[in-house]
DNA sequence: TTGACATGCAGCTAAATTGCTGCATAATGA
DNA sequence: TCATTATGCAGCAATTTAGCTGCATGTCAA
């Protein structure tokens, strides 16, 4: 769990993940590809998010793919929204009119 | 949104979360009773965690009184676990079902 | 076989983080 | 008033983190 949040309080780690949502199973090359950092600081950082479990990986030859693994983020929700309001459902419903009572921001 | 992650990556900050959701208004000296640590780390960590706006504070005389404010938590429920299947609803349920997969931890 | 490509690993520096101590400020209550 | 209590603020040391460079390893394809 606390990998979890470890590997999730990084921005660019974030921003890694998002690319990963957009196309599943790139390499590392093509996932830093327009980003502004070498290639040994984004291995770093898909190796905290590999620990974490957000992403999996599969070798093809010389190539590593990279899967988002989106069960961690279930996690989060399971132990934390269910465990501000007891049941699920109710959570979801709870804040979800928290939010349109505080979307002023 | 990064605020949030970060407050949320710390083991102590999360224990100080649960504490206050236990028994919301606590004072400082109140939440760090029992807790390893000087008041004034906790002071750093209530710091962040109102920074994120997971906490929110309270002046009453001299006590200083916090509250869990869920919204912020709400929003990573907004912004990552729906961005990773569209729909809250259909998210929920499938996530859902990934867990039950993959209940073997 | 061999050059090009994809990745890993080690090490270095700067910055951020987390714990601590010491002292200051402000409110409570006898 | 004045001791006690609750908190804030400044500064210091150890640790972690995130970027970088340089070099090694392993695979593909001509």
């Amino acid at each position: 769990m606390d990998a979890i949040f470890k590997a999730l309080a990084d921005p660019t780690r974030r921003k890694l993940l998002d690319r990963l949502f957009r196309k599943q199973g790139q390499t590392l090359t093509e996932l830093i590809d327009g980003l502004d950092m070498r290639r040994q600081s984004a291995t770093r950082h898909l190796a905290v998010l590999e620990e974490a479990q957000l992403v999996t990986c599969q070798w093809h030859g010389r190539e590593k793919l990279h899967y988002l693994n989106p069960v961690p983020i279930a996690e989060i929700n399971r132990r934390w929204l269910d465990k501000f309001s007891g049941d699920r459902a109710a959570a979801i419903l709870n804040l979800r009119d928290a939010l349109q009572e505080n979307d002023n921001e």
